[in-house]
RNA sequence: GCAGGGGUGGGUGAGUGGUUAAAACCGGCAGACUGUAAAUCUGUUGCCUGACGGCUACGUAGGUUCGAAUCCUACCCCCUGCA
């Protein structure tokens, strides 16, 4: 075991390659790979969210993908626990951890060691206040309970982000600690290279438009359809929130036909990907950006190298 | 050919004499984010300008009016009904 803990981690915007270069990299190096994708960690959901394929499987061990079923909970404190507690294997193994995804969010929360309040989700509460927030002036209301017990993150926290505003407040009741002492981070053990995947806009839309028209061709509707009717999955669940499932459940349902499913989903892919971008950012000298309108390996091998040629 | 409806910003589509650079939605762009994060939320979006302000815009060309996307005339397209 060696402190710290050589990792890599390939990054980016959906569709740019980020899986297969992360196997080419982990045949290159010995490498074992760690997902870091908030949808692949559930089961059964495999054309959708651009899972890693059997064959890619086979080629280099997988981490955090289909750890929990559809309707169990997942959250970056799990994330964090499950792929810390991966790397730390990998490494005791001698092999090199290979980060690998799009959730930036997690990405982060590893790399930067993010300090979670120990708080998990109080469901019976987040219905309770959610409910008061459905209510005419109930937005104002909540936040008006947030400013009171927590002056500094009302301050922080847009008023009509519900969610967030929730959440504050549950945290501030569990622990009658104001929400806004968290922000605290612990350098975690690794010495990590960020290989960014990226290239214009326009091309990487041309991708992702493609990349969903080949998972329609794989049977992406079908794996709804299974979720839903044979599984009894609800489309309520947080996991089936994501991209293309709601919409494609829509046109199972019958009420969308599919062209319209399709376009919906490369809009939305559209919108994820400058999401992303806002997690990934051009300038963040974290990240060694790699541009992938040519073979992204050779820049990504060499980096590798050189990094570990440094230890 | 006759009758009727319509041509609005990247798209759909409101507006029917001034308060309209033009609602709303979509798309685009930018941003927030510490246990739902592919979620949730925010800003911006004709052009020039740091701003004041200016310029160009509602099919085309004219006209009426202090003032027109809005009224009139002609023309060009599109749709519908009758032939």
């Amino acid at each position: 075991m060696s402190y710290p803990i050589n990792l890599i981690a390939v990054v980016g915007p959906t569709g740019a390659g980020k899986t297969a270069l992360g196997v080419r990299l982990a045949e290159r190096f010995n490498g074992e790979i760690v997902g870091a994708d908030s949808r692949q960690v559930y089961r059964y959901m495999d054309v959708g969210t651009g899972k890693p394929t059997p064959e890619e499987r086979a080629r280099a061990p997988h981490h955090l993908i289909d750890v929990v079923n559809p309707d169990e909970e997942f959250s970056v404190a799990h994330y964090q626990e499950m792929a810390g507690q991966a790397i730390s294997e990998i490494d005791e193994r001698g092999s090199l951890p290979i980060l690998a995804g799009g959730t930036g969010h997690y990405v982060w929360a590893l790399l930067e060691g993010l300090r979670l309040p120990q708080v998990p989700p109080n469901p019976e509460l987040r219905r309770q206040l959610s409910a008061v927030a459905e209510k005419e002036g109930g937005v104002d209301r909540l936040f008006a309970q947030l400013a009171e017990d927590d002056p500094v993150a009302a301050q922080r926290i847009d008023r009509r982000n519900v969610r967030r505003v929730v959440r504050a407040i549950e945290v501030t009741r569990a622990t009658g600690r104001p929400f806004s002492e968290v922000g605290r981070r612990e350098p975690p053990p690794y010495r990590p290279v960020v290989l960014g995947l990226t290239c214009n806009r326009e091309e990487l839309y041309r991708r992702t438009d493609a990349r969903i028209d080949d998972m329609i061709r794989l049977g992406w509707v079908d794996e709804v359809r299974r979720l839903m009717e044979e599984r009894g999955y609800s489309m309520d669940l947080p996991a089936l929130s994501g991209l293309g499932y709601r919409e494609i459940g829509r046109h199972v349902r019958g009420e969308i036909g599919l062209p319209e499913a399709v376009e919906r989903i490369k809009i939305e892919t559209h919108r994820f990907v400058r999401h992303q971008y806002a997690w990934f950012r051009a300038g963040d000298s974290r990240i060694q950006w790699i541009d992938i309108t040519q073979d992204p390996f050779p820049a990504a091998e060499r980096a590798v190298r050189d990094s570990l040629a440094l230890v």
